[in-house]
DNA sequence: CGTCGGGTGCTTTTT
DNA sequence: GCACCCGACG
């Protein structure tokens, strides 16, 4: 990805010879500024935030106030004034896709000479620090990032090893426990020394984190947490390396401030603080330009800080976000200036106002009300299904309405609270032959076989990395087992060297010759891997293409796959090619960045960073990963008391407010229309629950919702449901309340009945004409024939249920 | 050492 | 309704 290592981005420290030329702030604007392009068409307070100068600015952008137009305008403006150089900007966005984003528009607004600046995520820009401050950091530069199932997988290790889980402990809530503790900057010893020392559970608790620590260091790996943390230390540690740093970046900007954490707000504050006299003369005399950046005194001041956030948007808390940061920003900054977005540019009034009213039920927050220009739109469509395929079905059906209307399948996007709802949603969806694409969840980098591809490039880049080591030992399988790998675990202990050292040697141990051939035949692969990526080997300066092939090659992954009778095997295949591909995207995109760049840069995507706005698909996706996000239609699903909010929230401090402000960002994200829907009850750990409609259902205005079949209406079939879905609530059933007979049942109310069984109707052959049988629908004619192979789609014109698509080779129907 | 089968426990959201 | 863990067997 460009973002973060395009061939042209020099470290702090490489740049340090260019003329740095600072206007400070508050001074002419340079002559050649072209003042109307930039300004085009922003409001009085969008105009604010972008032309304010000073210390600390505060834009606190309501859903859809044109933030990040604002942002990039902003710092489009301080280059075109020439108020900064492009590497003097640092922005910090959520993503690396809304990084991405907001490259290109600057590069938009001023031309290719922008493309200096570090506009990256928090994550991706401490990463390129310690990587190129390693040495100081006492970090091998090729460290490792482990992401949570790393982390997992190592935890569990510990926890085995010490029986703590007779004490109840756990890889999930250790890591997440030490993930919260990463987030307030404690280490173990700080942790220890606060501690009750007293309590078993704490003595164990901090002995696991011990290990953990001591694993980390020991595999030259740091996890998520440690990079934003280890940033922090380092700056904190070493002044020079900080000021460094301090003196490049003169603009910081941060997105999405409301979900930064302390840690964050540590390194926010470490990176725009001053640099005094003593330390800025020291860097001219390093050769580092500072004259132009220093005052008067001889100090470099503290850069301009801009943070863009909205609180009600705060969603991160359950991973350390501290609302804080943001609602006491005028206290840290004093002086700073505070901007309110308040227009909205995105939504319909309707949806504006169900938000409003949603949202305004939390208290604790600053008044804030989103309004447009634009008209009140559609009304928003309420739907009850019966079970959570009925729902999906609605779904599908509305999808395949607004897709003839002439909406676009990409402009429309599906949102759930948990991963577990898409398996119903891709049933009916695949079935209705709707195209469709899950953004994040079982993400391609979390598929075992490329982990085990990616184990093997880790391997080379970083020897010390035991747990990539122990991962490829028996993949493919090499007759290594269990035993042969702690044994060689314990033979490096025993002798002091590295896992990877213990494998070179494995003739000492006295294992058959079988396994102490495998293990040195990987070894040796290993190493001549390492040998092409060394500049100072004849064979150096290999691509990362080049490497992963030599050894999918070597190590024969490749191969078992595809000659492997279980048909699973055989997309496993593809996706290790598929990798492959990447690979070679990367190198011809990035032709000076090499296989740790490759790793790093895998390590960082971001659920919401595959999005792929070229194709033609309907996005599904968590409430989570849709944040930042906008789509013309927008079906909110699943809005049930223990779904959202969800069940694991009502016993946290501040759960349910925090599930509220998910609600707000899930209808925020509609332009035209929303869609909220829910089912009565809900298959969950493979049985089904009653479920009841979300409380913050009634929190928006009734006159806002049409329901095509609300919970009332659905009640009202039959007495079969239990009590609790019969309780009335305001806001719907306002027929049944008003005394008056239930509404007649639309015909969907019986068409979107569906089962949930699989089937496989084999190479079931239709033509235009026939008459079929459908299981839900009844009886209809196929009116034509569309697709490929075990893709083939009727057509069909049910006689009850309406036109629908049916994927033939499983659709529930038979030929009359 | 590898494979298969049955039992268990689990899911909130993610850089 | 799945993934993972463990134990039995080849």
């Amino acid at each position: 990805m460009t973002t973060l290592f395009g061939p042209d981005q020099t470290t702090a420290n490489g740049v340090s010879g260019a003329p740095v030329i600072v206007q400070e702030s508050g001074r002419e604007r340079g002559s050649g500024y072209s003042r109307s392009s930039l300004l085009d068409g922003l409001n009085p307070q969008q105009l604010e935030a972008v032309e304010y100068r000073g210390q600390a600015l505060l834009i606190i952008a309501g859903a859809g106030s044109g933030k990040t137009s604002v942002l990039t305008r902003r710092v489009a403006s301080l280059l075109e004034s020439r108020e900064a150089w492009p590497s003097q900007i640092l922005a910090i966005t959520f993503t690396n896709k809304a990084a991405a984003e907001m490259r290109e528009r600057v590069v938009a607004l001023v031309g290719d000479h922008a493309r200096g600046m570090w506009i990256s995520t928090f994550h991706s820009a401490c990463v390129r620090i310690l990587r190129a401050e390693a040495e100081r950091a006492g970090l091998s530069s090729t460290f490792s990032i482990y992401d949570s199932s790393d982390t997992r997988v190592t935890l569990k290790r510990i926890i085995k090893g010490l029986d703590a889980d007779t004490l109840g402990f756990t890889p999930a809530n250790v890591s997440a426990k030490i993930s919260k503790l990463k987030n307030e900057l404690a280490d173990v010893d700080s942790y220890a020394r606060n501690a009750n020392m007293s309590d078993p559970q704490e003595v164990m608790f901090v002995e696991i984190f011990r290990q953990y620590t001591q694993r980390l260091r020991a595999a030259s790996a740091l996890d998520f947490d440690d990079l934003i943390g280890e940033t922090v230390y380092l700056f904190r540690a070493f002044p020079r390396v900080a000021a460094l740093y301090r003196r490049r970046f003169r603009h910081v900007l941060v997105d999405e401030y409301q979900d930064t954490n302390h840690a964050q707000y540590a390194l926010v504050r470490e990176l725009t603080r001053p640099v005094d006299a003593e330390l800025a003369d020291e860097l001219e005399a390093q050769g580092l330009h500072v004259r132009n950046v220093q005052d008067s005194t001889g100090a470099i001041p503290g850069a301009s800080l801009t943070v863009v956030g909205d609180s009600d948007q705060s969603i991160y808390a359950f991973r350390g976000a501290d609302i804080r940061n943001i609602s006491e920003f005028e206290r840290d900054f004093p002086g700073a200036k505070v901007v309110l977005l308040e227009q909205n540019y995105r939504s319909t009034q309707n949806i504006l106002s169900a938000a409003n009213a949603v949202i305004g039920n939390n208290f604790d927050r600053k008044e804030k009300k989103l309004w447009t220009a634009g008209g009140d739109g559609e009304k928003i469509v309420g739907f009850t299904g019966y079970s959570g395929h009925d729902e999906a079905q609605f779904v599908a059906d509305e999808i395949e309405a607004l897709h003839q209307a002439g909406t676009d399948y990409r402009d429309i996007a599906v949102f759930y609270r948990t991963n577990a709802q898409t398996r119903a949603l891709e049933e009916i969806l695949v079935r209705a032959a709707v195209p469709y694409r899950v953004v994040g969840g079982t993400k391609f980098y979390e598929r075992a076989e490329i982990k085990d591809a990616m184990a093997y490039l880790i391997a080379v880049a970083n020897p010390d990395d035991e747990l990539a080591l122990r991962r490829i030992l028996n993949t493919p399988k090499r007759g290594i087992g269990p035993a042969t790998e702690t044994q060689l675990g314990s033979f490096a202990a025993d002798n002091g060297i590295s896992y990877r050292q213990a494998m070179r040697d494995a003739a000492a141990l006295g294992l058959g010759p079988k396994v102490t051939n495998a293990i040195l035949q990987l070894a040796r692969l290993l190493d001549e891997a390492a040998l092409m990526l060394d500049p100072a080997s004849p064979a150096g300066a290999a691509s990362v293409s080049d490497v992963l092939t030599f050894l999918l090659e070597g190590s024969t992954l490749l191969s078992v796959l595809r000659s492997s009778r279980d048909p699973q095997d055989e997309a496993r295949a593809e996706n290790i090619e598929e990798l492959v591909a990447q690979t070679k995207d990367f190198t011809r995109e990035n032709p000076d960045a090499g296989l740790v760049d490759f790793l790093t840069q895998v390590s960082l995507v971001a659920a919401a960073d595959d999005l792929d706005d070229a194709s033609g698909t309907v996005s599904l996706m968590t409430l989570h990963t849709a944040k930042g996000l906008e789509y013309n239609a927008v079906f909110l699903t699943g809005v049930e008391e223990g779904l959202l909010p969800h069940q694991m929230s009502a016993h946290e401090p501040g759960g349910p407010a925090e599930e509220r402000r998910l609600f707000y960002v899930g209808i925020t994200r509609a332009k035209k229309r929303l869609y909220l829907s829910l089912a009565m009850t809900r298959a969950q750990f493979g049985d089904i629950n009653v479920a009841m409609p979300s409380r913050y259902l009634q929190e928006i205005p009734a006159d806002l919702i049409d329901w095509r079949q609300s919970p009332g209406m659905a009640n009202s079939r039959g007495g079969t449901q239990s009590r609790a879905l019969n309780a009335r609530r305001d806001g719907y059933g306002k027929r049944e309340q008003q005394g008056l007979p239930p509404a007649p049942k639309p015909k969907t109310e019986w068409a979107n009945r569906v089962t949930a069984q699989v089937r496989d109707n084999g190479d079931l052959t239709l033509e235009p004409g026939d008459r079929i049988r459908h299981v839900d629908f009844g009886d209809g004619r196929v009116n034509q024939v569309t697709g490929e192979g075990t893709k083939r789609i009727a057509h069909v014109l049910f006689d009850s249920a309406g036109a629908k698509k049916l994927l033939i080779k499983i659709a529930p129907i038979e030929k009359l």
